[in-house]
RNA sequence: UGGGGAGUCGUCCAACGGCAGGACGACAGACUCUGGAUCUGUUUAUAGGGGUUCGAAUCCUCUCUCCCCAGCCA
């Protein structure tokens, strides 16, 4: 006999796997793109893609997304996909970021080799970058405030006006720029901006700020420098200077592209292209870093990792696999319109990974007591149990049976519905694997609720089949009360209410649509003594309740803490919310 | 009212001048020692008007709707 092993292995044995299985891929126009670019010999049949997140907040579903699209396509082509912090705003950043991100993509299974570059590595080729720019009058000192610059910059529908610091002469800015590194000036004082058109209809196009000086201290360069460039300049060079082939960033970019674009054509560096795709929105919850940072900041939720997060720490902690994530981000396609998933879908890839990888194992959430009458007080069996009917190599296990039981009670109605199959007075049901049973008393508390059951089994159903063929309609969940041990478990439900939360109605915030039912803990399950033995992150289905994931943190072998993944599809529970209609 | 982008089943994605297809969801049935899984079936879509064409989701044109942009954030 073998005890039930978890299924902690999805981390090890998914790394370069693309796609969970049964993962086809789906034709996108990115793909596309690259596959014309390959067969052209467009980059000397080079393909190199990158990932480039900021360190100022964790990981969300979001940018798992990008980074299946980054590596995977780089994966399926050949190609080679760089991990790039892009870290040019020392007040945003810190290390602790880092260090999530750089666990957050390991773990969701892939791997950048030797490519792990910062934007802050770049930061003196960049000045000199920025140095040719003012060389060849393209780039000038601005003495204007931070508001005047908005001034000047003008309105979506009016042009802006030409900086008066506009016509400095090269060598006055180039004079002035080495001041502005050498920390001269203070902070807002002046920027370097690029010399464009203060009329382009595009306002990036309005003289871009290309650095500005921040005097504070960066997580890896230190004090090393007190101006830093801003994104538009960094992220082109960047990619230019990895030699990227493309670069394939989110929608709201696409305004920059001529930008992007004219900084790499004024230096006449090699050149990536720039593709713009649309982001991942999903429903009953928010995927942007700020509003995210604010559910911790306010204590809506435990932290970045709290379970009920979309960040892949959250995931994590809750039960997902990466191999469930990714065959995710492989369905929903890559398209340029602005879409809103459904959490479903999401669902639907966890429970179909769990459900073949998941051992079974029983636990009673909401405990009912059970005595069985005519069962021997002192006498106690070990019933063979199925580890998992949808993989034969998973072994069986044996389970104690004794007098004193806990069922589910939602398993019992005093007074059942038709469409009610389960456990009912003198119904008799199958305790799975086990015996059949019939309920022949209901014992009360003070408050009328029911507090135990009393019943009978039929010994001739050993194992879980009666001799005579009769048949029953249902099977429950069960363990023996005496050998079960008491768990803690949280069920999640979904973060927020709404299906956008992200749609706000006048006068609101989208924390005005937290779900205050996203968590509920249950202190004292009864689980099956197998269970003894599980370790933070084992993944268990408890039969008919759903996939249970041992918690990482507030586990401990006296006391598991398991976390609910996702529901089993309950056919019941919809045909009750039906009735409530 | 400036610039950019997008409109295909309830949802997400395909079809790139030639039968509008898949997945999820929903609904119905089969099967089942998990009301799970599995299997089968049903359902519903080209934003609108003109045009080109033997033939248009696809090309042209006008209109409508939605999203993004006025950080010294990324």
């Amino acid at each position: 006999m073998e005890t039930p092993k978890p299924d902690n292995t999805a981390e090890e044995k998914d790394i370069d796997k693309r796609t969970g299985a049964g993962a086809v891929p789906v034709p996108n126009f990115i793909r596309s793109i690259i596959a014309e670019d390959m067969k052209s010999g467009k980059h000397d049949g080079r393909l190199m893609t990158r990932f480039p997140p900021e360190p100022n907040g964790y990981l969300h579903i979001g940018h798992a997304k990008s980074i299946c699209l980054n590596f995977g396509l780089a994966s399926e082509f050949g190609g080679l996909c760089n991990f790039r912090f892009d870290d040019t705003n020392p007040s945003k950043e810190e290390v602790e970021y880092v260090e999530s991100i750089l666990e957050d993509v390991h773990w969701l299974g892939f791997d950048w080799g030797d490519r792990l570059y910062y934007a802050s590595d770049y930061f003196g080729r960049l000045y000199d970058y920025a140095v040719q720019l003012i060389k060849i009058g393209k780039a000038y000192v601005c003495d204007l405030s931070a508001d005047e610059i908005r001034e000047y910059r003008g309105t979506l529908t009016e042009p802006g006006r030409e900086s008066p610091y506009r016509s400095r002469s090269a060598k006055e800015n180039l004079e002035l720029f080495e001041r502005m590194r050498a920390g001269e000036f203070e902070d807002g004082s002046r920027v370097l901006r690029a010399k464009i058109d203060m009329a382009s209809g595009n306002i990036n196009m309005r003289d871009p700020v290309m650095y500005r000086i921040k005097k504070d201290t960066h997580h890896r360069t230190g004090d090393t420098w007190c101006i830093y460039p801003m994104y538009d300049f960094a992220h082109g060079l960047s990619d230019s200077i990895e030699r990227i082939t493309h670069s394939i960033c989110t929608m709201e970019y696409e305004d920059h592209r001529p930008l992007y674009n004219w900084f790499l054509d004024e230096l006449k560096v090699y050149h990536p292209q720039q593709i713009e795709f649309a982001r991942l929105n999903l429903s009953r919850t928010v995927l942007s870093k700020r509003k995210l940072l604010k559910l911790v900041n306010e204590r809506h939720v435990a932290g970045w990792d709290d379970p009920r997060m979309p960040t892949l720490a959250g995931m994590r902690r809750r039960g997902y696999t990466p191999a469930a994530i990714r065959n995710f981000c492989e369905r929903i396609g890559v398209g340029k319109k602005e879409s809103l998933v459904d959490m479903a879908l999401l669902e639907y890839c966890v429970r179909e990974e769990l459900n073949k990888s998941a051992p079974r194992v029983m636990g009673v959430l909401r405990p009912l007591k059970v005595v069985i009458d005519n069962y021997p007080e002192d006498k106690e069996e070990y019933i063979e149990a199925i580890n998992n009917p949808e993989d034969p190599g998973a072994g069986a296990r044996k389970v104690p049976f004794s007098r004193v039981l806990y069922i589910e009670r939602d398993d019992f109605m005093e007074d059942p519905p038709k469409q009610f199959f389960r456990l009912a007075p003198g119904r008799e049901v199958r305790l799975r694997y086990a015996y059949f049973i019939k309920c022949e008393g209901v014992v009360k508390d003070e408050k009328g609720e029911v507090a135990e059951l009393h019943c009978t089994y039929d010994p001739a159903t050993r194992g879980g089949d009666a001799p005579d063929g009769r048949k029953v309609k249902a099977t429950l969940h069960w363990v023996s009360a005496p050998h079960s041990i008491e768990a803690e478990v949280r069920l999640y439900d979904s973060l927020f209410v709404k299906e956008d939360p992200d749609d706000t109605e006048e006068g609101k915030d989208f924390t005005d649509y937290l779900n205050p039912k996203s968590l509920e803990a249950l202190m004292s399950c009864h689980i099956e003594p197998s269970l003894k033995h599980a370790k933070p992150g084992d993944r268990y289905q408890f039969e008919r309740m759903g996939y249970f994931c041992a918690d990482s943190a507030d586990s401990s072998p006296g006391r598991p803490v398991f976390n609910r993944t996702v529901t089993l599809k309950d056919e019941w529970a919809k045909l009750q919310k039906a009735g409530k209609k």
